[in-house]
DNA sequence: AGGAACCCTATAGCTACTATAGAGTCAAAC
DNA sequence: GTTTGACTCTATAGTAGCTATAGGGTTCCT
């Protein structure tokens, strides 16, 4: 006599994992949803479209934060939403910041490949020597604002 | 009478916090140095270049197991370093899988931001319902390997 | 009645640091 | 000779956004 969606069958229908929803909710994103005899969560439909749009963020690489303050004027629908462009201005900017400063890693890593055409002894080779010798000339700092590095476990993306 | 390079002047050298180096020391990529009377680390020059190796390589954004690998051969320098190029093979394969998946991304943020030229009320935000929209449309999966979101706290970037 | 598949909480782990607390050390100024 | 301030020490917890585990309870099917 079950009623409501398990967490189980939210997870499936937002291809979300069950743990990531129970963080979500401790997080304050997804509101606590009822509880059945058993203490199971009973979801229903406006767990699922928030639970969706939440993700449909993260799949644009919006951190928590920015997805709350979206989330608040989505409750909010009387509010001015020029903070919504605004945010979004922000996180544009700062996805064009990464891609640039990839790029430039790009360049470097393939200049550092090169070196190395032809493998022979660790001792003579070209990119562990020129890293040595790189990481002895003056290092210039780039500030990468919020955007991360290159490296990260899963992702999603999700077409507009 | 302190003999030998203090952490704070390390630091200095290599533009790097010295809880950073404590750290590395603990994560095994910097050797423990020798001690003074008073138990404060001395470093020598060694360390220096050491230390260096692994800040270009981060600036490089790998992780601290590729680094571990490249330190390895440095080791062990009558190795082969054919896999030296693979790791960087590697590497830049993530680097540029993380500038499409991020280039993607920009092109839905802009579409997405070209929606609410005219702010007004949340309530007919195009941006706020479109993201409704699409999240409820079909999702699909792109997998990142280990390349990062867009979001970081700082970055180093350093010439070769 | 038994077992598989699900769910619960709490806790620890991941990366690469950064920040804090609370104590000890060192060199120079007074 | 002591006091000040800058430095260092260890240990621990925090950051983002999950993921994984342990050790239980629940539900459903046969």
């Amino acid at each position: 006599m079950s009623h409501g969606i398990s967490i189980g069958a939210l997870a499936k229908r937002t291809q979300c994992q069950a743990e990531t929803i129970r963080f979500y909710e401790r997080e304050g994103l997804l509101p606590a949803p009822a509880r059945s005899q058993g203490n199971y969560r009973q979801y229903d439909l406006t767990h699922v479209e928030r639970l969706s749009f939440i993700r449909h963020c993260r799949s644009l690489d919006m951190t928590l934060d920015e997805i709350r303050a979206l989330l608040d004027f989505r409750d909010a629908p009387t509010r001015n939403c020029a903070e919504v462009s605004a945010l979004l201005d922000e996180h544009v900017r700062h996805v064009a910041d990464r891609i640039a400063e990839l790029r430039r890693l790009e360049r470097q890593l393939k200049h550092l490949r090169g070196l190395c055409a032809s493998p022979g002894q660790a001792e003579r080779c070209g990119i562990l020597n020129e890293m040595s010798r790189a990481a002895k000339g003056g290092n210039r700092q780039a500030a990468a604002g919020h955007v991360h590095g290159s490296h990260s476990r899963r992702g999603t993306v999700t077409s507009i």
